[in-house]
DNA sequence: AAAGCCCGTTGACCCAGATCAATCTTGACG
DNA sequence: CGTCAAGATTGATCTGGGTCAACGGGCTTT
């Protein structure tokens, strides 16, 4: 579902008490700068489904998540999909080299961004090398998460996928919420086997299996994580 | 093998007449800031299956890629390996966040890298955005690349791996040395296995059958691409 | 509350690619 | 030139996870 998103009337949004203020890439940028930049975003909501941008498409926004949960994807021509990741509020999204997004990108469930036009965006960081360093760290981040999944995809049972991504979903939550055994998933059982290099049938058997074995427990929404130590033994790493 | 490397003595090295002057990071420095640059780096020589540095190995350097093919690869603690990507001359290794390498760097036949002590080689970064702004562009075409190959990873089959494999290194030798349908492999098959998420027999059996197909003939040390528009097929992508 | 739909679960079966096991090729070294 | 070791190929067999199919439970719609 293609959709342009709402803008959100500007009154009471600052940057300076953004939710993500202090994760997000604006957390290189000083009070004075803050409020320059505050005129180069608006906000913009989403509906659960609706695509915010697509692969191939010329750049013309970089997106700052604020709120929800949106999933990240390539498509091949037959239809396979492969998620490449799940965003969380303070990602950014849409930096490229070659002018095109690489990847789409939908909202699971309602989400906010704040939308940045590209050339703006890109003048305000020429001469703020501080902020051009917070990108690169978020982006060499990403490569290193990037790597790990290559490993997961490439090197790991069904078994191992599921138990490491229940085990990194939950540990990227903690910043997001706190520690807790409540493992929400927003995503869907495709989502998640698109992620993993699986398909919604084994997704759904490893589960179950878990959950016999008192591993976890299957709520609506989500996971509960009964014996995290033997979730952890299972992912194997 | 773990190996520490042979410093070649300095004469009559130059970064102003270095191969890989034009597309590697250094691109970005005029002749002024080079000659100073130049004092930053140097050369050192690994023999074919040296370790240039290990995954866990507490950052101390930054490697630019002179001459040779190197692995870039992780393991799983009971020895599976994955290959994350080959890097070949002007690639730029050992960026981080968290001060220690996140996989590891063999040589593959010999190869000669530009080593930069760290802390040096980020105080020559703090006024040079320039610089700063190629290692991101660096950083986020490698993503990309990442992204594609989770792609290949976790949706699509054992043929058209090896089929996008052999296309996709072709490509990248192109800007080395121009275009050929002689595609060198100075991989063994465990790494080309271990790059595409495969084992080394299944490999070994889509080689021949390419071959059996016409598609490309098997070589010494490489491949010949006879049918290029049959292998693109068969990538179907 | 009945109908329909979407999503997830479960079972039966199958197959692409893994595993196990020779055998062959090539290059290094005496 | 013969010996060895390392890599690559090939064949036989097995299996993890895919495919196909049925079913169920919780929504929305009317």
């Amino acid at each position: 579902m293609k959709g342009s998103g709402v803008t959100i009337e500007p009154n009471g949004h600052f940057c300076s008490d953004c939710a993500v203020r202090d994760f997000a890439v604006c957390s290189s940028l000083d009070p004075a700068e803050l409020r320059e930049f505050e005129h180069l975003g608006r906000r913009v909501q989403f509906s659960s489904g609706e695509t915010v941008f697509s692969e191939e498409d010329i750049t013309t926004s970089f997106y700052n998540l604020l709120e929800g949960v949106m999933r990240l994807y390539k498509l091949l021509p037959d239809g396979r999909r492969q998620i490449v990741g799940f965003a969380l509020p303070g990602d950014f999204l849409g930096m490229n080299i070659s002018g095109r997004h690489n990847f789409s990108a939908d909202a699971i469930g309602a989400v906010t961004v704040c939308q940045f036009a590209k050339l703006p965006f890109g003048r305000f960081i020429e001469d703020r090398p501080h902020l051009l360093r917070r990108i690169n760290e978020l982006a060499i981040r990403e490569l290193s998460q990037a790597r790990d999944h290559m490993v997961l995809l490439g090197r790991r049972s069904a078994d191992e996928k599921i138990a490491a991504f229940l085990l990194c979903w939950r540990e990227r939550l903690v910043s997001q919420k706190g520690v807790s055994d409540m493992v929400p998933l927003p995503m869907s059982r495709q989502d998640i086997a698109d992620y993993l290099g699986l398909t919604i049938e084994t997704v759904s058997r490893t589960f179950t299996k878990l959950e016999r074995h008192g591993a976890i427990d299957i709520v609506h929404g989500g996971i509960n994580l009964l014996d995290p130590a033997r979730v952890e033994a299972l992912a194997a790493a």
